[in-house]
Parts: C-alpha cells; sequence; structure tokens
DNA sequence: TTGTGTTTTATTGCCTCC
DNA sequence: GGAGGCAATAAAACACAA
C-alpha cells in the first residue's frame, strides 16, 4: 500500500449530518454540479473539492442502483399480479373446456328428445357458478356479465379453442340458418342476452 | 466483546468528450 | 492528452445480534 493511500485512509472520517445535509441539497438540485459549485461546497464546508467530487460520485451511483431496485420491485410486482390472473383465467378456461364437452355430449345425446327440461343446460364458471352460456328449447343464450371484457375474453378462448370442434360435431346447425360464423356471437350494443336456434 | 453484514468514503482503471 | 464520469472494488465506520 503506498504512503498516500495509508494516509487517506488514516485521515478517513465519516462527514458529518450538516454536511451531509447540504451535499444532499444540492444533490436534490443538482446532481451533476460544476466544477466551481463543487469548489464553493468545499469551501463552504471545510472539505476538499476532490471529497465533495467523489461524494457526489457515490451519490449518483447510490441513486441509481436504489431506482432500479425500485423499477424491478414495480415490475416483480406488476409480473406476479398478471401470474396470478393468468392462473384464474387458465382455471376458469379449463372448467368451462370441460363444461363446454359435457354440454356437447348431452346435446348429441338429446338429439331426439324434444322434451324442454332434458334440452335445458347451462355452462358456469367456476369461480361464481353463474351462468355463462345456457341451452334450452329456445337455442344458445349469452348471458349478460357484469363486466363485459371478461365476457369477452371467455368468448374469444371458446371460439378460438374450441368452436370449431363444436362445428365439426353437431351443436351448429347450418340447416335452420345459422352458425357461429354467420350469427353475432358478441353483442357489445348492451343486449343482456342473444339467442342463437339450433 | 466479537463476528458479521451494511453503509460510506476513497481508489483504480477505463471510456468519452473537447 | 487532460478532465470528468462511471463501474468495480477496497477498506474504514457503523449497527446489531449472540
Amino acid at each position: 500500500m503506498s504512503t498516500a493511500k495509508k494516509t487517506s485512509i488514516n485521515n478517513r472520517k465519516r462527514f458529518s449530518d450538516d454536511q451531509i445535509k447540504s451535499l444532499e441539497t444540492t444533490f436534490s438540485n443538482e446532481s451533476r454540479p460544476e466544477l466551481r459549485l463543487k469548489q464553493h461546497l468545499a469551501n463552504k464546508l471545510g472539505l476538499q473539492p476532490r471529497q465533495v467530487a467523489i461524494w457526489f460520485q457515490n451519490k449518483r451511483a447510490r441513486s441509481k442502483s436504489r431506482q432500479i431496485e425500485e423499477q424491478y420491485s414495480m415490475l416483480k410486482s406488476d409480473y406476479d399480479q398478471l401470474a396470478s390472473q393468468m392462473e384464474t383465467l387458465t382455471k376458469e378456461n379449463q372448467t368451462l373446456v370441460i363444461q363446454l364437452q359435457r354440454l356437447k355430449k348431452m346435446a348429441d345425446k338429446g338429439d331426439d328428445e324434444d322434451t324442454e327440461n332434458k334440452n335445458h343446460f347451462t355452462l358456469e364458471t367456476s369461480e361464481d357458478q353463474r351462468p355463462l352460456l345456457e341451452i334450452n328449447s329456445q337455442g344458445l343464450c349469452m348471458q349478460s356479465c357484469s363486466d363485459q371484457n371478461r365476457k369477452v375474453d371467455y368468448l374469444e378462448d371458446i371460439d378460438v379453442q374450441y368452436m370449431a370442434q363444436i362445428a365439426e360435431g353437431g351443436l351448429t346447425s347450418h340447416d335452420n340458418g345459422c352458425s357461429f360464423e354467420s350469427c353475432t356471437l358478441l353483442d357489445n350494443a348492451g343486449n343482456s342476452s342473444q339467442w342463437w336456434d339450433f
């Protein structure tokens, strides 16, 4: 170790509260002060200009790393929230798929039977058991959701992944003039429900 | 008291700008 | 090429549990 370094280390002292306060105040206005301001601060606080310059350098580094930590924390929080939503939606989606398959089977079975009671099925969410789809003697009904966006999400999931399967089966009837392609699936104009005839 | 982790002050080496 | 900034690092100062 050099003599200069030894001397420097032996003389090292933490800055006083007043010195820190003054430096912090200046930093809040100007994180990169000019040489003249640094010299002025050094004279005022009884420090070497070099010490003031180093203090600002270290302060900038600390400030930057704290900012990065905050950004990380915010991003992590957003990610956790989205992951949680994703998990919930995935579970709901799985439930809907199962129920849709069940409905399809029941609809296939019920083709020969035209009593109303036997042709009345509902598709519910897993969380609150609120009917989302309903099938009765009049056809397929989309119940209104309190949250229109969720309604759209559900229906898009069903549409993309499963309606094709259903169309291959017996649920869609082109004979009576209505298919999932030709009917308006979503009614954003505000109707509380919409019916398809089978 | 002491071991350990954190914070603060300072150095070093590299890079950019004028 | 010198001045100043930044990243990485060293080491003193400090906090605190055991």
